[in-house]
RNA sequence: CGAGGCGUAGCGCAGUCUGGCAGCGCAUCUGCUUUGGGAGCAGAGGGCCGCAGGUUCGAAUCCUGCCGCCUCGACCA
């Protein structure tokens, strides 16, 4: 390609509106443009990098069995209620319209239902079990706040792959088999990931791993353990709560606290560690049930964690929704919350484990200005739900080892699901075992979100120039230039250019009459991974100079021993 | 949806407080010179100053409403 011809503007300035190294080079490079937030054109260099990708993982899927198809965009509405998933995800991020016969449609935000469809009425028999669909498909998600350029935008494409089994013990063999190629793919694609234990959230099943890019732009925050393998998102993730030695039971004494509310304050008004406190949280219910949540004050609530213990999304309750239910903020605990709130409807109360096992907790003692100590569960109070509810964090102990966990932010760009049975269940997807008797399909996902892997590749392969592109997913092989004056120059950039071409290799050939810095800047930006530069000097001893994207030295090479297959050359990413 | 910031040429910005010819740099086009790290000179084109309404002799500037963009939060692959 010439890049006198080649579609596309270079900035010199960073868009005021990328925050992310990973979008201002996309934008600087001009790869990518946007049409309206969340919603982005590839132009030629970055679309020959997304058809590089999903060819990497065409590659790696049919090397496991996988069998490419396309489903729809537009789904009709029933599909979505069949599921089950209508009713939590319609006018959130499930965006739809309505067509001339005013027939409810959705845009597809994934496949699993449509999937579901497929199977139902293509399997009938064990015999065609198991099998693994996969597409690369556009989806929509109507996200409620695009961000990062192509991190988290709303139209986006993703490789959704679908496995089918006759059992649970297969589905658990296969996603061995997925887990690894999703390792080769992104090893291939030039990153290095940490697969971490994630919550299967909307998507739903028993179990479920994020492949994540550990970079400081990441929106997502990973526990890994310092020692172990230990490595968890941090929504999911366990942790060894810190031990207070167990004292004899002493009797309940409420004790004036004054102006003090918050756990800090109090813990230092009465002089006790924060361990020794009981925090309360108070968190609304979708269904518009205020939940009383109650953890030692050392610790934090992990929202995801009580979303699971009470299978209602959650959110924190409001202080107009804490005064009506009659709790007094700073001063509220479990012990005698019922007598106190006499007349109204019973809460809910879940308790953080930890409550559990400490003893002489100091408690608000449902009045401003008092606390009571002593607290002891289950003497003086009761839960309806005990269950882990804290949020580890930066330090916290590993349960597995015994390490310190440490926090680090990360990108998510791939994950697999175990769905087992929900989808196939409730759209009656069955095949017929050996005996006859129809059985659910249990079924598995997978997903790679294919710009965000761009955009990953990039983040974590860029200098204070530019891009540095891995060979395997680079637009091109070669960045190939002409510098200074001179018709034979010239010429033989052409002559290398017309060659090369002709060999079928990837060249990116500057043939501009710009000056020598304006290419060497904009080769640097794009970031293609050889530079071969030809000029006077290079000309004059038969050569041309080479510079390998990710290292400092160039070399001379004569032409009659230069081959430029990528294959030839030195090899550092790949 | 809550908080904060910002909308002026393709990109980066000044001008807004204190109303009075719409500017600068980069990019683009023409010519000449230049050619090893985003060249120089001369000239040219490009604007509904986010949109709508209001105040005023006069609005980019003041007032009102709306829209869009960015960051944080909420939420979420």
């Amino acid at each position: 390609m010439r890049m006198s011809q080649l579609f596309g503007r270079t900035l010199k300035e960073i868009p005021s509106e990328a925050e992310i190294s990973s979008h201002q080079l996309l934008l600087r490079a001009g790869m990518i443009h946007r049409l309206v937030v969340g919603m982005y054109s590839y132009l030629p260099l970055a679309y020959r990098s997304i058809r590089k990708i999903e060819q990497i993982i065409r590659e790696e899927m049919n090397a496991i069995g996988g069998q490419e198809i396309n489903m729809p965009l537009v789904h009709p509405a029933e599909l979505w209620q069949e599921s089950g998933r209508w009713q939590s995800l319609a006018g959130k991020e499930l965006a739809g319209f309505t067509d001339r016969f005013d027939r409810q449609l959705v845009l597809a935000m994934t496949h699993e239902e449509a999937v579901t469809d497929l199977a139902r009425n293509i399997i009938n028999s064990y015999r065609q079990l198991p099998c693994q669909l996969y597409q690369i498909k556009l989806k929509f998600r109507d996200e409620l706040r695009p961000r990062a350029g192509l991190i988290r935008v709303r139209e986006f494409v993703m490789k959704d792959a679908y496995s089918f089994h006759t059992s649970q013990a297969d589905l658990d063999q296969y996603y061995d088999q997925i887990h690894q190629a999703y390792l080769n793919i992104f090893h291939r694609a030039g990153i290095d990931v940490v697969v971490v234990d994630s919550d299967t959230g909307m998507i739903g099943g028993s179990a479920a791993h994020e492949f994540m890019l550990v970079c400081e732009s990441g929106e997502d925050n990973l526990i890994l353990c310092s020692e172990c393998n230990y490595t968890a998102n941090a929504e999911v993730a366990v942790f060894q709560k810190p031990e207070t030695e167990t004292q004899p039971l002493q009797p309940l004494v409420e004790v004036a606290t004054p102006g003090q509310q918050t756990i800090e304050e109090v813990a230092t008004f009465l002089g006790v560690k924060k361990n020794q406190t009981l925090k309360a949280v108070f968190y609304t219910t979708s269904e518009g049930e205020t939940v009383f949540v109650v953890i030692r004050g050392d610790l934090e609530v992990n929202q995801t964690k009580l979303v699971n213990a009470l299978g209602s999304e959650v959110r924190i309750a409001s202080a107009e929704e804490v005064s009506a239910n009659n709790l007094v903020a700073g001063y509220a605990s479990p012990i005698g919350i019922n007598a106190h709130r006499a007349g109204l409807a019973s809460i809910k109360i879940v308790v953080d484990e930890s409550v559990t096992t400490t003893t002489n907790l100091v408690a608000g003692a449902n009045k401003v200005g008092y606390h009571l100590k002593n607290a002891n569960y289950p003497r003086d109070f009761q839960a309806d739900i005990v269950t882990d509810l804290a949020l580890a964090e930066e330090g916290s102990t590993c349960v597995k080892c015994g390490g310190q966990l440490s926090l680090k932010k990360g990108i998510e760009v791939g994950n697999i699901f175990k769905l087992g049975t929900k989808y196939s269940e409730a759209m009656k997807a069955t095949y017929l075992d050996q005996n006859g008797k129809a059985q659910p399909i249990v079924m598995g996902c997978y997903g790679i979100g294919v710009g965000r892997l761009l955009a990953s590749v990039v983040e974590a392969n860029h200098d204070e120039h530019g891009i540095i592109f891995p060979k395997s997913i680079a637009p091109y092989q070669i960045h190939l230039m002409h510098i200074g004056k001179g018709q034979e120059v010239a010429d033989t950039a052409e002559k290398l250019y017309a060659d090369w071409m002709e060999q079928g290799l990837e060249v990116l050939y500057d043939d501009r009459s710009e000056s020598p810095g304006f290419k060497f800047k904009e080769a640097d930006l794009i970031g293609l991974p050889l530079r071969v530069t030809v000029s006077q000097k290079t000309v004059s001893a038969d050569s041309v100079e080479i510079k390998h994207r990710d290292h400092i030295d160039r070399e001379l090479v004569r032409i009659d021993d230069f081959d430029p297959n990528p294959n030839q050359v030195e090899d550092r990413l790949l």
